[in-house]
DNA sequence: ACCGGAAGTATCCTATAGGATTCGACGGTG
DNA sequence: CACCGTCGAATCCTATAGGATACTTCCGGT
């Protein structure tokens, strides 16, 4: 019953694990996570479970089970008997906070990533860089591509230095998407896209040095010459 | 409009937060988490949704909830329609990465915690090595306790640094409950205290460059001497 | 003896209903 | 005019029921 034992036809493709796409409450926590990143739930307002589950045409049930996934998330939080409340927007010192905890992290992986560089990793570098088209405009689509390639890249580096805990540290800070709640109107601009090419580089050519140096410039010009500025005019 | 605004008898006390302690679904999941950790589910196995429920004698709506947040914590993954199954123990590999991701943390809070040391801190720290007993025996129940100090130490470090995400990444490794899970029957031994000792000297000294090694050393020592034996044996 | 197929059981997933609690509003009293 | 008790609506929390799916076991055929 399980993929076709006795498929002559094509035997090449080992594991296709069957998506199982299923799961309502997989597709309500895409939803509600969607609903946040683009304001429809302003930041520090009460949802509601039942509210939720009528916009949404499904029950309360999927809707608390992915509400308590994020509330593990930290982007929802819970008041035991009064609901949810989405978490307010990050204010200058907790972004000083993570990106802080960023430069902990990311350095030492662009480190790792080019010491331990494989053909394997190698070739998804290049992929990644290769698929981010320069957005031309500063539409609110392009700028949502743009903040896709960004995730992507970094947690790419993240799994080239080999670390599962600091992938999933850097993916649990979601940062992204504090930042994009931070400046979902404005263009984060083309730079972002060569200081990636320039980590990129230092990786490719094997120099944990310049790849350290790269990433902690990167990130140290992304706080304080495109988020800060924008945080201070709030 | 928070907080007895006419209270003339009592103003001392501004905030009890009233604990408002109820939620079926909280207790679900410490009960749950409390299993998991003593091996009542062992790692890898198999658990059931209404199968808990009818164990913990609660409707499978909580257990549902409570799972969910464990699945963001990693404790348990999903199968989407075969249900729910413990992580397995952790091997020396994915070990030796937790505890590199810790160096990469925790003696940077240590040394921050050092820098900006305040008179409240100073107390917490006192506090804390004051509450913990040197346990004689070797009994479950006094490792359980041991194991509980170790965690509020290094999350009091973290708190003390100042970074609200190094102190939530910490958390959300759940390294202790892994570490509890790998050698829960054995007896960590009197050095740990000892070396926490070091570290909240140094801390307490002002001097962020000896809590930074004190700290790295603590790590080291309990990854090379104390976990990797034991993990090496299995 | 081995393999394929089918029925049965257990489990999961979603929806719905009832009990309990909180928030807001209204009217009464000092 | 201010304060307080009471009422009502909305919401949350838990429990239960029904439909669908996957795993197991058994049986017949090769």
């Amino acid at each position: 019953m399980n993929g076709a034992p006795t498929n002559e036809a094509g035997g090449r493709a080992p594991v296709t694990p069957l998506p199982r796409r299923q799961m309502l409450a997989d597709d309500v926590h895409e939803a509600i996570k969607a609903l946040i990143m683009d304001h429809a739930i302003e930041p520090g307002a009460r949802v509601s479970i039942d509210g939720l589950a009528r916009q949404l045409g499904v029950s309360p049930t999927p809707v608390r089970e992915a509400l308590a996934r994020l509330e593990s998330a930290e982007l929802v939080v819970k008041e035991p008997l009064r609901g949810y409340r989405t978490t307010p927007l990050l204010n200058r010192e907790q972004l000083e906070d993570l990106y802080q905890f960023r430069l902990l992290l990311e350095p030492w992986a662009a480190a790792r990533a080019a010491e331990r560089l494989s053909d394997e990793g190698r070739e998804r570098l290049r992929a990644e860089m290769g698929s981010c088209d320069a957005p031309r405009d500063t539409t609110y689509d392009a700028y949502k591509a743009l903040t896709a390639h960004d995730t992507r890249f970094h947690v790419l580096v993240a799994e080239l230095a080999g670390s599962a805990q600091v992938r999933q540290a850097f993916e649990r800070t979601h940062c992204h998407l504090h930042v994009f709640r931070l400046s979902y109107n404005r263009g984060i601009g083309l730079q972002t896209l060569d200081e990636h090419r320039s980590i990129t580089d230092a990786i490719l050519a094997g120099d944990p040095q310049a790849a350290e140096a790269a990433m902690r410039g990167h990130l140290e010009t992304a706080l304080y010459e495109r988020l800060l500025p924008v945080s201070d005019s709030s």
